[in-house]
DNA sequence: CGCTTTATTTAGCACTTGATCATCAAGCGG
DNA sequence: CCGCTTGATGATCAAGTGCTAAATAAAGCG
C-alpha cells in the first residue's frame, strides 16, 4: 500500500492467448455461479478489467464459454484417487467413506460449484444427467461393491449391483449433498459441523444397509 | 366440440380483476418454473393470450408478480392437515411418516413447485431460508418428537429437542427431497418407485435413530 | 338507447443484451 | 528503430427488456 496514487491506467495488457482463456474462464465460473448464467457477458468483462469483445475474440458465443465453465467445474475438479480410495480394502470402509466423503466436499460444496450444479441443472441440457449418472458408476456403485464386499455378500463380479442397492444408497448420499445445498446455496449454518454429519450419515448407513442387501438378495435367491 | 369453426377472435376477454389476477398468477407459476424468473413478461402475456401492459395492471413490477408467485407456491400449496397426521399417535409412527411423505412428494414433488424452489433458492433472498426453517420447525422437529415418543425417550416438553437430533433428520429428509429433484428437476428416471424409496428410506430411519438418540441422551445425561 | 366505468390494447421510451467490425497499439523479430 | 503480427479497444447494431401513458372498446346501469 504505497501512499502515491499510481496511474489509473491497465495494469496488464497484452496476455498470452492460453492466460487470457484460462482467466476468462475462471472469472466466468465466479463470475455465472452468482448470477447464473444469464449473467452479462459486459459484468464479466468489467469484472476481469477488459471490455466486452475481448471474450468473443475467446470464445466464439457466449454459449461456447458456458461449456468451457462446464468442463472447468465438472471435469477438471473431479479428483481420479476417489475412486481408488474407495477401493482401498486394507481400510475399513467405514474410514474409506468418512475420508472420501470429506474431500468430496471439499470440492463439490463450494458455493461455486454447487451454485454452477444448480443453474446448469435448471437449464436442463444433458449436463446434470451425465452427471449424476458418472457419479453413480463411480461413486454410488463402487460403495455398494464395497458393502457386498466387506458384509460377505455375492461378488458383484457375479451379481451385478441392483438398481434398488443404488438407489437405497441414493438416500444417504443424496441426504450428505442436500447439507452443502443446505449450507452453500441456501446460506443456512447447521449446527452439526460436516465431518460430524458425515460420520453420522455413514454410521447410519453401515448400521442397515448390509442387512437389508442381504435380505434383498436373499428373497431373490 | 361443435363441427363449424368458430371466430378466431380472443375468446375471453374483459375478465372480472380477481379472476384475471388468479389467472396471470397461476401462469406465471408455470412459466417462470419453465423459464427462471428472468423470464420475459412478454412470453408471459402471450401465453395468457394477453398484451404484456396488462400484467402491469395487476401488478406494479415484476418482483411484485414474483412475490405473489412465491405466495402460491411456498404458502398456498402447503396442507396444514400434515401436521396434524404427523402426531396422530393411535396411528404406528411408520405408517404416518410413509403416509406423510406420500402426501408431501405429491405437491412438493410437482416439477413446478421443486423449478420455482430452485430458481428461487439461486436468486438468494430469504424465502428458502424461511421455508427451510418452517419445515424445520413444522415436520423434522414434529417428527424428532413422534420418535422420542414412540421410543419411550425423554419428554421434548421436558428436554427440547437438540439440534443433533434435527440434523440427524435431515439426512434422511434430505434425502428423500433429493429423490425428486434427480427425478422432476433432472429428469432422471429412477428405477425404485416413488412409494418403495419412501418406504425405505422410514425404515431406514427407524431402524437406526432411536437407538442413537438414547445414546446422546444418556451421554448428555 | 346513451352514458359511464374500466379492462384491455397500441405505441413507445430508456436501457440492456449478445455479437460484429474496423481501428489501435503492445511487443517481438529484424 | 522500424514494421508487422495480433491482443485489445471503440463504436455500433438488432433484438429484446421492464415499464408507462394515452387510446380503445367491452360491459353494466339508468
Amino acid at each position: 500500500m504505497s501512499g502515491a496514487v499510481a496511474a489509473p491506467r491497465k495494469p496488464v495488457r497484452r496476455l498470452p492467448p492460453a492466460d487470457r482463456r484460462k482467466q476468462i474462464v475462471e472469472a466466468a465460473v465466479a463470475y455465472f455461479a452468482e448470477f447464473g448464467f444469464e449473467g452479462a457477458t459486459r459484468g464479466l468483462a468489467e469484472r476481469l478489467g477488459v471490455t466486452q469483445p475481448l471474450i468473443y475474440r475467446y470464445f466464439p458465443s457466449k454459449d461456447e464459454l458456458i461449456r468451457a465453465v462446464y468442463e472447468e467445474v465438472y471435469l477438471s475438479r473431479w479428483r481420479g484417487e476417489w475412486i481408488e480410495l474407495l477401493g482401498r480394502r486394507e481400510m475399513p470402509l467405514r474410514e474409506r467413506l468418512i475420508a472420501f466423503y470429506e474431500d468430496f466436499a471439499r470440492v463439490v460444496f463450494e458455493p461455486q460449484w454447487m451454485r454452477i450444479y444448480m443453474f446448469s441443472g435448471l437449464r436442463g441440457l444433458d449436463i446434470n444427467r451425465w452427471w449424476i449418472s458418472f457419479v453413480e458408476d463411480h461413486v454410488l456403485r463402487r460403495v455398494c461393491e464395497e458393502v457386498r464386499m466387506m458384509a460377505g455378500l455375492p461378488d458383484p463380479a457375479q451379481a451385478p449391483i441392483t438398481a434398488a442397492e443404488i438407489d437405497g444408497y441414493w438416500l444417504f448420499h443424496g441426504g450428505i449433498f442436500y447439507y452443502g445445498v443446505r449450507e452453500n446455496v441456501y446460506g443456512i449454518v447447521p449446527q452439526t459441523p460436516l465431518p460430524r454429519f458425515i460420520e453420522m450419515a455413514i454410521d447410519s448407513f453401515l448400521q442397515g444397509f448390509p442387512a437389508t442387501v442381504k435380505e434383498a438378495v436373499a428373497r431373490q435367491a
